[in-house]
DNA sequence: GCAATCAGGACCCGATTGGTCCGGATTGCA
DNA sequence: TGCAATCCGGACCAATCGGGTCCTGATTGC
């Protein structure tokens, strides 16, 4: 798998959406549900962890909203990843998170992913949502251009 | 959490264990299960999974057991995940994995992740089993050495 | 004062994973 | 030739985790 979890996708999708649309103002949680075709729950999910995670900025009341609070660019995605999915790690049992095993003395795999992790985690370093953003993203669908 | 399945990390232990003591012979699953601390079904599994992949050869009959099909050095580590987790992508929908998707127009990560994929892909196939074998992996309890 | 919006949490459902078990096939040995 | 040991393949169940929804409160502008 490796999969890491769809809220980081649609963050990677709202970030994008938010850089597009503003022009100096704020995007509302339901605004943004309706640009992306998200449905809206998810997309409020998705902005306050952003928020909290201060990658968007949320401004309460009648006139607020969500604003980026820097450019994509600036914005690794390691940020994103972290913010939502938690911090990069391969596995449960890594460098200080675990603490508490039932077999410590026989875990033969204490602290091994190490390097595997910190190679992950250069690799992605070096994109910003902005190199997502900028990808065309509509390809004709690879079943029809290619059926396999 | 970008996290790969405990059955990778027992693979890597199995697998490691494996080129330790194998000395022109083989190893049984009980045997590895014993030397590892695991479960005797689940190394099974998991040895049956690698056996499928080919990155283990198993042989019946009485004097049967599990051998080592390369050395771990030209093992990398993608084809344990690949094997265990099946193929690397991020998320759901990878390049020709989908081919439905309920709102296909308004989905706005389409193939979007791809370079993401590709750069994982290539940070992970420059580390071997051995490289992970070879890591001192008993280090002192973190929350001994320094406490949080 | 009112309406609109964000903030934070609790909650439930579904999916995926982890782990176990069983019967069958194959091989070596007595 | 029979037996025992082992791998092989699959089905099966329980549990954890993530996805998604909803509700209530706090804040702000009109």
């Amino acid at each position: 798998m490796l999969r890491l979890s769809k809220l980081t996708d649609y963050a990677v999708v709202v970030l994008t959406r938010l850089e597009e649309a503003e022009e100096g103002g704020v995007l509302t949680a339901p605004g943004l549900a309706a640009a992306t075709g998200l449905g809206e729950p998810t997309v409020s999910k998705v902005l306050k962890i952003l928020s909290h995670a201060g990658l968007v900025e949320g401004r309460r009341g009648a006139a607020g909203g969500y604003r980026l609070t820097r450019p994509l660019e600036a914005m690794p995605l390691t940020d994103v990843i972290t913010a939502i999915d938690g911090p990069i790690a391969l596995t449960a049992c890594v460098d200080n998170a675990a603490g508490f095993c039932d077999a410590e003395a026989t875990c033969p795999v204490r602290g091994r992913w190490d390097p595997v992790n910190d190679a992950i985690r250069r690799a992605l370093s070096g994109i910003s949502i902005a190199d997502l953003a900028r990808v065309p993203a509509i390809v004709p669908h690879p079943e029809v251009a290619a059926a396999e």
